[in-house]
DNA sequence: TTGAAAGCGCTAACAC
DNA sequence: GTGTTAGCGCTTTCAA
């Protein structure tokens, strides 16, 4: 059995309360006692009971992180920046699982386990504008992603659509006009596949480039597999492209393996860019060029803004923070053709 | 202010024993009794406090995975199969990460922060052999890798030195017989870069090959970068070579790509095999094949043996449990030259 | 079948 | 400077 505050207090001859006042660095404290009290603790080994005390404080000094799937590597990277983060601050990360499933991201909000917590970092993947209502629950929450705007939280995300309608110029400076996307999702008005597309869009538009539904890969999934197999659509429709836009760098290495595979060259065929800045767009063949969007900076801004709410912020208005973004420029699509 | 037990007992007209029956399926309640008590309970939304329940109970419902870095592949696919594993029997997660560095994984398994949880799955990284004291901790602990051997508790692994056995006698079945090494680690006797070097060096020997220090490289980290740097190394020897064993998938694809760059065709005149079984090496070009070491079966037995553990089986003797490996066959490294 | 009350280990008023 | 004590919200004997 685990030493208890008593079991030093019997050992150095004080009080429970001088002990505690030692742990727990209270100024005016005799150098003598605080001496005997801290040979009891080594001695017996004692740690506090962080139960007891987070029933006693009603703080646990743990945050949740809800995110899709650490398998995904954006979230692995995200969820590796966030705990990074809020070990600087002191504090440890439980992090679940959602599957990306909307039932399931509605079930943990509610769900007790949340009471382990002081807070929640929510990356939503199935839930929409619809469900706006779940996320005013009773504790702390800073929402990640792009599924929900305009929420009753505080909602750290990346500029979707300016930094979409950089790559497409980007493309479209470097010579290229028939751009081909792959990763759209058919019909969806919301999300980041939806942003992303738009900035396209809008891109093109400024170009004066007609938008062609031909040589846009619509898909569900974001894996490698979709990428690879919508690809491979968009080259059976026999359509002439000299682009590829991946809407996240796991689809854009999937393409470009097909693209390389059915003998177009990277870049001199066809250009591929994607978005996220994953570490290993950095070692592809060619190197992906891709759009940094500020991953790092959304993982420390959000566990520094739970932070603070759970500090007692609790009133001041929901706040939106927008990361910068950046072009990473690597071979698969050089500045000029 | 969240509602308590005495809320809904006062407000059901009953005792806190009671709410508490109804909150435990207690068997013997009478239906009224129960009924007056959970519409007492939906009206006033109550949910238990768990941090109370687990003060009272010894049990926090969490286990703690303690890694390296979930930015690396492995083991972020780790993490996610561990989590879904606990969250399958009803337990959250709190992911620490260490850096892989032999004081953090020290001071951890010394750390009150895990007094939050019921126990821990451990993948060291940086501690050795000589730490094996350190590992006698009084909470229940699952250890992973193969860092330390022959320690105080359950430790859950993989068959390193038959996989990569098994993966070089597949390199010298299909007509290599100068096979290149990238990823060892010089001097290093314990590690899986040491226990897969010597499956590699028990295969040459067991066909008759001569190991060769001249095609073996070394490194210190086993990422993209690293496998890439290792393979420009030995390519700069000017020594001649038919395959590569990366000593993971990592260094592979960073190994190939290197090869490619440098006009080497893969598999024609070098086959490529690495070891993990990660998703992403079914995506690269060309697909990459490799050894699963049986990451799956692993985390779900890491999680299983935890639980036991935690469940009592405090004085049973400590196991050590290996996991089954299969090599997935690909286009880097064909069976047939 | 239900109630009363002790106590899990800690913190923080409040006394001395 | 240090001790006493009342809870935090829950589970669990033990009685009724």
């Amino acid at each position: 059995m685990a030493a208890t505050l008593h079991d030093v207090a019997r050992l150095a001859g004080v009080s429970i309360k001088t002990v505690s006042n030692v742990i727990n660095d209270y100024p005016h404290i005799r150098p003598t006692t605080r001496e005997r009290v801290e040979a009891a603790i080594s001695e017996l080994g004692y740690t506090p009971n962080l139960t007891a005390r987070n029933l006693r404080s009603g703080r646990t000094g743990a945050i949740a992180l809800a995110v899709p799937d650490l398998s995904l590597a954006y979230f692995a990277e995200l969820a590796a920046e966030v705990i990074a983060a809020a070990e600087a601050a002191g504090v440890v990360v439980l992090v679940e699982q959602t599957g990306g499933d909307r039932d399931r991201e509605l079930e943990l909000l509610r769900s007790p386990r949340l009471k382990l917590t002081d807070g929640l970092i929510f990356s939503p993947l199935g839930m929409g504008q619809d469900d706006v209502a779940a996320l005013d629950v009773a504790y702390p929450m800073v929402l990640l992603g792009e599924r929900i705007f305009d929420g009753p939280t505080d909602h750290v995300t990346m500029r979707n659509i300016d930094a979409a309608r950089a790559a497409t110029e980007f493309l479209i400076a470097a010579g290229r006009r028939r751009i081909a996307v792959v990763g759209a999702h058919e019909g969806e008005l919301i999300g980041s596949a939806a942003l992303r597309l738009r900035g396209y869009v809008e891109a093109l538009e400024a170009a004066g480039i007609p938008y062609d539904d031909d040589i846009v890969g619509y898909t569900t999934l974001w894996h490698r597999a979709n990428g690879a197999e919508t690809m491979r659509e968009i080259l059976a429709r026999g359509v002439d492209f000299d682009a590829v836009f991946g809407l996240n760098d796991t689809l854009a290495l999937g393409a470009m393996r097909v693209l390389q595979v059915e003998g177009r060259r990277v870049p001199d065929d066809v250009a591929v860019l994607g978005f996220d800045g994953l570490d290993e767009a950095e070692y592809s063949i060619p190197s992906l060029t891709t759009v940094d969007p500020g991953r790092d900076w959304i993982a420390k801004t959000a566990v520094a803004t739970l932070l603070e709410r759970i500090a007692g912020r609790a009133d001041a208005e929901p706040r939106t923070l927008l990361a910068d973004f950046q072009i990473l420029q690597r071979e698969s699509a050089p500045a000029v053709r």
